[in-house]
DNA sequence: CTGGTCGGTTCATTATTTGAACCATTGGTT
DNA sequence: AACCAATGGTTCAAATAATGAACCGACCAG
């Protein structure tokens, strides 16, 4: 491995949960020697990758992040990473994946990929409005929205949009907790007859939901292979949309 | 100077008008051979760090400064106290306010807050680069750096950004006389045609300048009245900016 | 005062980095 | 088509930087 991998490799030690470590935790956590993690931690503190906070001595990140981080969203808009994501999670399962961004109390879907595999597949307008109780999506974000917000809305009218559309609060609440244990909000006609979509909760910053990965197909085309393909692919794209995007699942989230 | 300095260095390479940079104009840009800026760029790569695009080969930033820059910003928040000086400013003086940070021997802009009060007003890009011996920010930074510091960026050249930019060294010195004396630097198109901004240095806590606070008018609309409150309102921002962020003003800084 | 931390330093040994020269491609010019 | 000058990427002996056990002084708790 080379010196400026281990160097780097440093800097991930930081979390949200651990935002100052000292030189002889971090050469522990690291697995390196001291001496070895000091004079890199010299070279990182002088480029401003990490700085040293006045009383104890200990390490935190540098103020370099501010700048790199604004020219990276200006060398890549988001609106790309999401795309990226979303056509790898469509090549995986071979059916549609689209992103939505919370708006108030409504989901507005963002952006979508299709995949050419099948003659048949669920399409999407563009800035289509979801509701939070009918689809996949609203149910991943509200989830693991604040419980103020998600008590506003489910004390707020819940139209449904098909018969199978869940409008009974208390059912609902059964479900977002099904939701919470599973990491993965699942929505049979919820919201369009003959969709079976699957989403999950994408996080900012904050660790609050900001929008939702999911993948729909059509309800005949739903068998249990394609289920756990797809229950597994949305996961694993949620929290890599969620890395990518600066933001972190909050503690509750289950690990896949 | 190490070989993770000298990787570190490779990210500074990046900037606004050069998003992508091929393996062998960054070896020319550094200074250094294409074999050790590869290797360096794998290294890189591998961390997340920076990232090749698909056509032409080219590097560009990584993903990982999303992330990074959340776990910053929650370490030192400065982002959220920052802002909200810099609403009751702007407020105050109906102009545009904005805060830069000292990063090596240049101040990166990080946060803005503009005035709707009228319709043209001074405009500023994301993290956008200032040299410390043209804008009011640069010149309150200076005053009050440390002298080696100082004479280190007096002796370097000193680029013109307009025709009034002063680039004579001597003439800067006076200026900066003046300005330690007020507590507050003032340029007329020192940087930007049309300007004409105030600034009051920020404190760390070892009481040195970590960054600055202006307050940016154009010149047609400065008149002595505005420019009273401007220098009021833009020292007071800076003390109570400088005592939020756990610093404090050195001895030989002038109380309003 | 003792023993255990801590951050930081030293220096002979060791492993990595370095860079001139080298490919294989590409794109423009004659 | 031949040529040239770029490009990104690779090689390997020589040069250099990284390594880590042992060490320091400071601090703290018992």
């Amino acid at each position: 491995m080379g010196t400026v991998t281990k160097a780097l490799q440093l800097l991930t030690l930081f979390s949200r949960a651990q935002p100052l470590i000292g030189l002889s935790d971090m050469a522990r956590l690291a697995g390196m020697n001291k001496a070895s993690v000091h004079r890199m931690l010299g070279e990182l503190q002088a480029a401003g990758f990490v700085e040293q906070v006045g009383s104890g001595r200990q390490y935190r990140l540098g103020p370099v992040y501010m700048r790199l981080a604004a020219l990276r969203e200006h060398a890549v808009p988001l609106r790309d990473v999401v795309g990226a994501v979303l056509q790898q999670l469509c090549d995986e399962t071979q059916e549609t994946a689209h992103f939505s961004l919370l708006q108030g109390t409504q989901l507005v879907a963002t952006t979508h990929a299709y995949s050419p595999h099948h003659g048949t597949r669920v399409t999407m307008e563009d800035a289509q409005i979801l509701t939070l109780h009918g689809p996949s999506s609203g149910l991943a974000v509200l989830a693991y929205a604040s419980p103020d917000f998600a008590r506003a809305v489910l004390e707020a009218p819940l139209p449904a949009r098909t018969k199978h559309t869940i409008t009974n609060p208390d059912e609902l609440r059964a479900k977002l907790a099904q939701v919470q244990k599973n990491g993965i909000a699942e929505s049979i006609s919820g919201f369009e007859e003959d969709v079976h979509s699957h989403a999950a909760p994408i996080f900012d910053a904050q660790g609050q939901p900001l929008g939702a990965i999911a993948v729909a197909a059509p309800v005949a085309r739903m068998d249990d292979t394609l289920r756990q393909t797809v229950r597994r692919a949305t996961q694993e794209a949620g929290l890599h949309l969620t890395r990518l995007l600066g933001g972190f699942p909050p503690d509750t989230y289950p690990t896949p």
